[in-house]
DNA sequence: TTAATTTTGGACTCCTCAGTCGAAACATAA
DNA sequence: TTATGTTTCGACTGAGGAGTCCAAAATTAA
């Protein structure tokens, strides 16, 4: 017997944690993201957590889910015109940086915690890693299509891609200053290192 | 008593000691990498290990202390002369990439652990620290003289460095291929990305 | 009200891992 | 040879953390 309401009280807690989750890894790091530390954080008992999740890996993996989703469906709408490429890009990379400023933390997490957990979030083919490579998948295409008609540098569109995640990465995350980055320093980064090609 | 030969050898030990931590890191990651583990990699008995080490952090921080120095000294000759800003930067990182091609594993592990082991990798000014610093300080020092004569772009030098930090890193780190960046490709891109200020 | 169901958390188990101990093996030197 | 110093390792200790148990509290249904 599942009421509407509990269902919704159930999904609420779920966030809870998830939240909790992400505070203790922004204050503790990942070490000290223990099941308990967390509990503590989100008021819980510990023993309440495997009621909600599994297991710890659940509750990142939740996360990542959640995060990579939310992603995806911020750029669909953007990245569905084909026509021009290098615009597509640019906008795309710009709703990206707009979530980045809006939610440090939870995007620290999402581009590290992989790194820091090799293996264990992987397994099973979690729904995140199909959200990160469409979109990886989507932003090579642009490229691939872009360099076609000279918006781009012409480069293997592999590497270039490493090195747009690269220089992405470095912008928002490098440096734990925490200042947010502004939507027009961010577009004046990108033109300034991957070129003013057919703009001009 | 400590023979020449004696002193020759512990040093010798002490190196296999850390090539096994590296290797463990390579193959099991930074999780993976427990004293005893490590131990087997050399094929020591996990005691011997705290002969020559005092602790496990004290294996990461020589890893890292000898790293920054072999890099710090490997582009000082570069960046003596500061009448060329643009130049010597390029030069340095070009230098850098060689390294980074010739030991990928030892520079993975410089360039990620410390993001892994907050804190622990930090405490009492390790020399390493120093070296990075010093580095860093220097590549925005010939950014910054450059930006005044007009080699580079104008832009605030510490997000450009961050830029280019993350440019860097994902260049070499990102995407697992793990296939070598010749150097030829690596000053392509150096040069595509930031090359093209001053030069017209 | 009472009975069934859902939710909670403190105490407990189990396991992994950093670091220690002490006795042996090995080397050197007399 | 014996004495002294150096190096090695298997076995042990202790801490910390993931995950479980179970009984109590709260909620819902009758």
């Amino acid at each position: 017997m599942i009421s509407e309401r509990q269902a919704k009280e159930r999904e609420f807690r779920k966030e809870q944690i998830l939240e909790g989750a992400l505070t203790v890894f922004k204050s503790k790091g990942i070490e000290g993201a223990t099941m308990g530390e967390i509990a503590k954080e989100a008021d819980f008992g510990k023993a309440t957590l495997y009621y909600y999740f599994s297991s710890k890996e659940e509750i990142f993996i939740e996360l990542l889910d959640r995060g990579w989703k939310m992603i995806w469906e911020s750029i669909e709408p953007a990245i569905q015109d084909h026509d021009k490429p290098k615009e597509s890009f640019l906008q795309a990379l710009n709703i990206i940086g707009g979530l980045v400023t809006d939610n440090q933390v939870l995007f620290e997490f999402l581009f590290t915690a992989p790194q820091m957990m090799p293996g264990t979030l992987l397994e099973g083919k979690p729904a995140w890693k199909g959200y990160q490579n469409r979109m990886y998948g989507v932003f090579q295409g642009l490229l691939e299509e872009g360099m076609a008609i000279g918006e781009f540098p012409q480069m293997q569109s592999d590497i270039m891609m490493r090195a747009i995640g690269g220089l992405f990465h470095g912008l928002f995350f490098l440096g734990h200053e925490k200042k947010p980055m502004p939507p027009e320093t961010m577009k004046e980064f990108i033109t300034t290192f991957i070129g003013n090609y057919g703009t001009s």
